[in-house]
DNA sequence: GTGAATTTTGCACACCTATGCAAAGCGCCG
DNA sequence: CGGCGCTTTGCATAGGTGTGCAAAATTCAC
């Protein structure tokens, strides 16, 4: 292991002082003589700011901290790719973090904690919730915390997700003009605020169209319990089940499809949440709500940043609308091609 | 933003130095006493050390830095996931970049550096190469690197593999024994060292049955180039199709069935690469050869491990190998069921 | 050339923890 | 009680950078 090459080095191959080097590397005023001298010795030497030192100098890491619960849903991943993309244009990194599925509130902040511990300057917990304990020790340490795709009502934290009461309308509204009469839910997990929103919305407008629905049986988001969920529904005899999201769509569709012969549309209608690209796949072609994953992943981090460079800057609830996308998993209604 | 609780506030609260609690906390050795006075005045004041001051002195951050291409493929969420996993039980945490997909060197080159700066403790690179430049860069401040799910031969870095002309080798001994006449390739990227791994298997294998493929066409790890080829290839009549990884396979057998009209796999056999989970879905049901991600993901913590705890270690190249998994997807020789 | 206004520079210190070193404490045996 | 070995403790310093402050250098107008 070779020694470490410091601003000090450069400072002395220069013949500057060690501030001097440190001004040039981090923009503050200096002559344009000194610049090029600076950068000349750093260049020579292969010199480069340690930026852990400068962190607990500056008491700003530049690191920001992502909750994920579990990237087998093709929609994180998506997130995640993007999120990395958008922190690294604006000089943020990254420390990413999973829990287990089956994470309680113990998990999470064990994992918040050891962000804290990093000194992130801000965090993101998508599809993850916070005990209001680890909350208000974020809140007192200065460290703003965005929700992403997961809303918590009454934690004064901010949040960011789709218009989800508002999807789940459209899906029922769709399915109602589309001539359904027996229409079933396989839901989002329900200890979720998306999965309870969208759920909501759904029953809501199918109760103002004066249908009630067949059955709604929570599919916790996972492969397993969607397929029971859709057996159970196929069971009672459905003309159309929204599902709470895609991933579990293909769960269903696939069951529907090759294990009790149903054909779709023909015999049961599908639609899906998110729009995940695989959605579009001619194999799936998900009738389905879109969610605006890069506007949503723009507006957390414009919230986040806006949070971290204006402390007293307010928590916001962000809600982005997404259209319903038609493809060929669901009957259309008439006139409509 | 409150005053951040320091070791010295800690220290002047339970009546001892702050060096006591310095050892307190970083296990050293301490009197049951101070200990548990130590360990009291910390709760009562919320104390937590700072990573960023204690790497900083021991100039180990404990945290790695990983590097992604595209997360679009699942296989890599899943590797992700396995990976921040293992790191957090083995007390590190996870930097995470992505590249675009068309990174050359010089962006990758970027994110490395990066990575340096941050003092990572090392990295993990998925489906990435390094300039020579990099990796002596690396060399030279004592950062070990493995490459994931990619050979980079004569870089002299650790890498770790799926045994990718073995498994080239078992899809085209499975096709010829089912009896296959007409056979034709979509390849990984001939780009990367997986990807011609497994075509050069594949064809020595087909060869060594006196076979000569139909054609062979490189689908560079994308989806649309995946169709185009697969199109070509139907164009000329195969009869089996080995596609070189499962995200792609999918792409080609919607290809096939939806817009050829194909049966599969009365028509066309398909064999993909990887055994992603949704390769196990009823609606592909794809033969392919098992990566086997978390055999992979641990062999490749424990290589950046030893090389970090041992910095005399040799950089390993470890090649794990993977079964065929017989589904659907492909016509099975006889009197195998 | 002179004084004022402005920029640049260096000094010294701060950020927070870990650790070598020497002193102090403790237990133990003769 | 003295001496010895071992553990615990505090002091002081290091790790590499940013930044307030005052001195020095430069610019500018006259």
């Amino acid at each position: 292991m070779i020694k470490r090459v410091t601003s000090f080095d450069v400072a002395e191959r220069a013949g500057v002082s060690q501030s001097a080097v440190s001004r040039v590397f981090s923009g503050a005023s200096a002559s344009k003589d000194t610049a090029t001298k600076v950068r000349a010795a750093a260049a020579e030497l292969g010199y480069r700011p340690n930026v852990l030192a400068r962190s607990l100098i500056t008491g700003r890491s530049r690191i920001i901290g992502m909750v994920f619960a579990y990237l087998g849903n093709p929609f994180y991943p998506d997130a995640l790719e993007r999120f990395s993309r958008v922190l690294q244009d604006e000089g943020y990194h990254t420390l990413v973090f999973t829990v287990p599925e089956t994470a309680d509130d113990t998990d999470i902040d064990r994992v918040v904690q050891q962000m804290l511990d990093h000194q992130v300057d801000g965090m993101i917990l998508a599809s993850v919730g916070l005990s209001d304990a680890l909350a208000a020790r974020c809140e007192a340490a200065g460290i703003p915390v965005v929700l992403f795709n997961r809303g918590q009502t009454g934690s004064g934290l901010a949040q960011v997700t789709s218009a989800n009461r508002a999807g789940g309308r459209k899906v029922a509204e769709f399915l109602l003009a589309g001539g359904h009469t027996r229409i079933g839910h396989v839901s989002g997990w329900q200890g979720s605020s998306t999965g309870r929103d969208r759920t909501e919305g759904f029953l809501d407008a199918l109760a103002e169209g004066g249908q009630e629905p067949v059955g709604v049986e929570d599919g916790r988001y996972t492969h397993e319990d969607a397929v029971k969920a859709a057996d159970k529904l196929a069971g009672a005899g459905v003309d159309a089940l929204f599902v709470g999201n895609d991933h579990m769509a293909f769960a269903v569709m696939d069951h529907l499809r090759f294990t009790l012969n149903l054909r779709i549309p023909e015999d049961v209608s599908v639609v899906g949440y998110d729009d995940v690209p695989m959605a579009a796949w001619a194999g799936y072609s998900l009738t389905t709500v879109r969610q605006p994953v890069g506007r949503m992943v723009k507006t957390t981090v414009q919230a986040l940043i806006n949070q971290i460079e204006d402390k007293s800057a307010q928590a916001e609830i962000e809600e982005i609308d997404g259209p319903l996308i038609l493809r060929g998993s669901a009957r259309k209604p008439e006139g409509l091609q």
